[in-house]
DNA sequence: ACCTGAACACCGTTCAAGT
DNA sequence: ACCTGAACACCGTTCAAGT
């Protein structure tokens, strides 16, 4: 018996399969960002990954499996650039101020993430990041004494998510200035 | 031709449809904080509420509307409690402070206003009371200069709003530790 | 005026049947 | 393995008909 060269068993070469997956996963970032969560129809969203409904359920069992595979899909997009801004030198508010920024261009680069991530009330990459600076500024001793170190990243955390949320409300310019703003409340200069 | 002696014509005495709207309103607000917006369906608002789903359509037109309508009480509730924290003397950052506590003890008299507004996507009234704060620390010089008057309230009001979305997600020792640490965000002594 | 049961189009999901 | 049309229960909404 001659078995054949390529592909014995399994998937084939081009692993097509995951290409699918991917392309239903960016079709979803996509929609759900247009026209919002329950918008986002199943037979929407496999129409728009050029797809049949019933296909798309051979790839995500669910709804509510689907959105939560893009939620991690989003969070892979966002988390490596936020992580690696958070390392750049400088001090805790520099640091914490730099990743405001890339935040920021993240936005610019994928223009369906803020949007997407809003929709779906995912809960920002960022938190993690901020908790390892505020953690450290804890070690370092810059964190004021008598700060809970858990409550001062919840709170930045707070006041970043609520920009995010805002990234997409406010015009342009409004943003770039409510931005700036808050990289003063963050220095202790705005009052 | 005699004449009744009570409702000649229009609204009978005791006002019952609009007792209806606030039953309604009311069964909108606690369904939507606890099964969320799309779970709490019209069938199911209507049950809360002692009715059948069709009646409803008698005193809102869609669901839409309904939701617009249980926002609007929603924030006739908060404002004025608010409006009243932010008038109390003190300086800039006090009155701010009092805000976040009075917006802390608002969410535990309605239990389920905070949850509401999470799941409706509300713009929460504390950005029209922040903005009047702010615009009196414009005027007497107390917000430091070159800083946009505007974007100075859409930062703080990001992070209330970042606030009252981690209020439903934290534990209350938590959540407590986090209103501590945005105070001190505002006063400019976290670092 | 207010209420109802029954119906409409549409959604998430399933399934038997195809290649 | 991957795809499909047709079907299921359920949702938002409408409507003719009742009081």
């Amino acid at each position: 018996m001659i078995m054949p060269l390529t592909s014995p068993r399994g998937r084939p070469a081009g692993t097509s399969s995951e290409e699918t997956r991917q392309r239903i996963i960016t079709a979803a970032i996509r929609r759900v960002a247009e026209v919002g969560r329950s918008g986002a129809t199943i037979r929407d969203i496999a129409a728009a990954a050029e797809m049949t409904s019933a296909s798309l359920y051979h790839y995500f069992p669910n709804k509510d499996e689907l959105m939560a595979a893009t939620v991690a899909a989003a969070r892979q997009i966002a988390l490596p650039r936020l992580h690696a801004a958070a390392q750049r030198s400088g001090t805790v508010t520099d640091r914490l101020a730099t990743m405001l920024a890339e935040a920021d261009r993240l936005s610019h680069d994928h223009p369906y993430l803020a949007a997407f991530e809003r929709a779906a009330g995912e809960v920002s990459p960022l938190r993690d990041v901020i908790g390892e600076v505020v953690g450290e500024a804890r070690r370092v001793g810059s964190l004021a004494t008598g700060i809970d170190t858990d409550g001062a990243a919840d709170a930045i955390y707070a006041l970043t998510r609520g920009l995010t949320e805002q990234a997409a409300q406010l015009p342009p310019e409004a943003y770039r200035a409510t931005l700036r703003c808050a990289e003063d409340l963050l220095r202790g200069t705005l009052f």
